[in-house]
DNA sequence: ATCGAATAGTTCAACAATAGAATTAATGAG
DNA sequence: CTCATTAATTCTATTGTTGAACTATTCGAT
């Protein structure tokens, strides 16, 4: 009892100090890449809208537990660059769906290879079965996360 | 040769899905315990603090990676709410040592335990082999970030 | 010992992200 | 048809962030 309070303790401590260290620095490596003219959000926006056609402000808000609001002005900005359009919903015309434009899809693509690029370098530390393991683990994990929200 | 990378790129994936729904669903969770006066990348500062004594504003911004003026920024609202002080140095009269309160100590660690206790919960839903095994993975990948800065 | 470079911290202006309340417009259920 | 609901936007305020300019202090090379 007491020995295993202490290992779970100390394991959360290591979780906890690892998790910022991966986070921060992650964080700061993607920041690099981007371009003048585009933030990391904006940028995980744009991903998103790449990989989900046709999304709207409301799934956006859902997908990255924000308040609608929030939405609107990223996506403002993003189409004030021209990297979206709004396109309107045919049958329920309170629904606005959002398009990345050719330059948004452009952008996109390209710096999502040049993040899988980071991660590539990074994923190549660890053997094969190293990294299945902890991938694995770490989609439990994920799915234990969005379970408890 | 082409079923690596599509191995590797399939990690990579695998690694981004997991990585967002776990970092963003945290944040939430981490988010919901904070009182209402305090946000929190205000209480990640107050845990540095209360780990790391005595440090400085240019500790913090090299702990969390930014510049030293949202340090500035942070630890004035902090100050403002009695949780810190700033200390001067007695030999070297630039540096100003930040100093919780007891107020501050006190709502860091109950704030610590609340947010430990969220870990505890999630790492519960794994046996102790893999637990360890997912730790010592992440403190590898941790190394290799902190190295890549 | 002094003068210039470097360092620690702050201030300021600008911007991005966020929350929350109020608003508009459209849909849907009784 | 009316009223509640839903999707999106607007507006205000706060927080965190950057980068440049600034103050005060210390350090180092001559």
């Amino acid at each position: 009892m007491e020995k295993d309070l202490c290992l779970l303790k100390s394991l959360i401590h290591r979780y906890e100090v690892a998790n910022f260290v991966v986070e921060r620095g992650l964080h700061v490596k993607v920041k690099d890449l981007m371009p003048e003219e585009l933030t990391v959000d904006q940028f995980k926006t744009l991903r998103f809208l790449r990989h989900n056609v046709n999304s709207t402000a409301s799934e956006l808000a859902q997908f990255f537990c924000v308040g609608k609001s929030s939405i609107t002005a990223i996506i403002t900005r993003l189409s004030d660059k021209g990297l979206l359009d709004r396109v309107p919903d045919d049958g329920d015309r309170r629904v606005i769906h959002l398009k990345l434009t050719e330059e948004g899809e452009r952008i996109s693509s390209l710096l999502e290879e040049r993040v899988q690029n980071v991660l590539a370098d990074l994923i190549e530390h660890f053997d094969e079965k190293e990294a299945i393991a902890f991938i694995e683990t770490f989609e439990k994990l994920a799915k234990v996360v969005k379970a408890a929200l």
